[in-house]
DNA sequence: TCCCACCGCTTGCTTTTTGCAAGTGATGGA
DNA sequence: TCCATCACTTGCAAAAAGCAAGCGGTGGGA
């Protein structure tokens, strides 16, 4: 399960990003690491989704050597290796909110805070805002979980 | 290669979302809408990512089912069929003008205009405007290739 | 009317990726 | 020393992607 050289498909700008985070997990974990903080293998392991092993070691390889996250062993710990989102990785900050916003007017199952989010989605303050906490939260050191 | 019952991994808005879009080929064809104004099956064929007819036909369906695009038959022309975006499928353009501008920096080869892109990324009024215009162009009646 | 090009789509097949379960070597604490 | 835990591998079956060829229906031209 290589994460071998990522050819282009096209020079779009588009493209080229669906070439790095195009598949049903790479995302997750940048939203993970984003939006619940999570830094270690088993923590992503352990979320709602449920991704293999194999997986997640496949896209932390991936994503690494895309640029977005790094890897450093944890020095606390020397047992486990610390994920930590790159400049290149808190920049999808952006993406992962219209991603959300869109998703819970139009693809959630819970149609309790639609509204909201439909109210969300015109406020471009409101959206603002929380890119600029979540990307503040992405820069500075990360907290234990 | 079925298009079937779409099983939601988790509740997570960005999970939802990825379930629905989290491919290769689902946004390029959502691009292919906005951007190039495509309607057509051969139109979508045509792109330079050269999606194969089977996945081409896959993806439409499973966008159908998704309530993101709608197909008819073309009034003109009744040998061929008109593939429009609906609203939830309009919606989708502030994740595409996000991983387009995060693209044009951060995974494009092209470094012709990163700085421009970067600027854009920081300028929110000039990214809204993109936004804007781009839905207009959506909403209205669409032109003839 | 017959033929033919073109439309979206299907089929058959191989290759690649995913998903699942079990196992592995290294580490550090008791 | 023993043992739990860490990130990660491995083996194997199932699903999806990719490729090339073919298919039925339509519309236009002769």
């Amino acid at each position: 399960m290589g994460s071998n050289a990522e050819t282009r498909r096209s020079g779009c700008p588009i493209s080229c990003s669906l070439d790095l985070l195009g598949d049903k997990w790479s995302l997750l974990i940048v939203r993970d690491m984003v939006m619940l903080r999570k830094h270690y293998f088993k923590e992503f392991l352990a979320s709602a989704e449920g991704i293999a092993t194999n997986i997640l070691t496949d896209r932390l390889n991936r994503l690494e050597g895309g640029g977005i996250i790094s890897k450093q062993p944890d020095p606390e710990n020397r047992r486990q290796i610390v994920y930590t989102l790159t400049e290149k990785g808190v920049a999808l900050i952006p993406v992962l909110v219209e991603l959300m916003s869109w998703g819970k007017i139009y693809a959630g199952t819970t149609s309790v805070d639609r509204d909201k989010a439909r109210r969300m989605q015109q406020d471009r303050r409101y959206k603002q805002r929380v890119i600029r906490e979540l990307t503040e939260g992405c820069t500075s050191t990360p907290g234990r979980s």
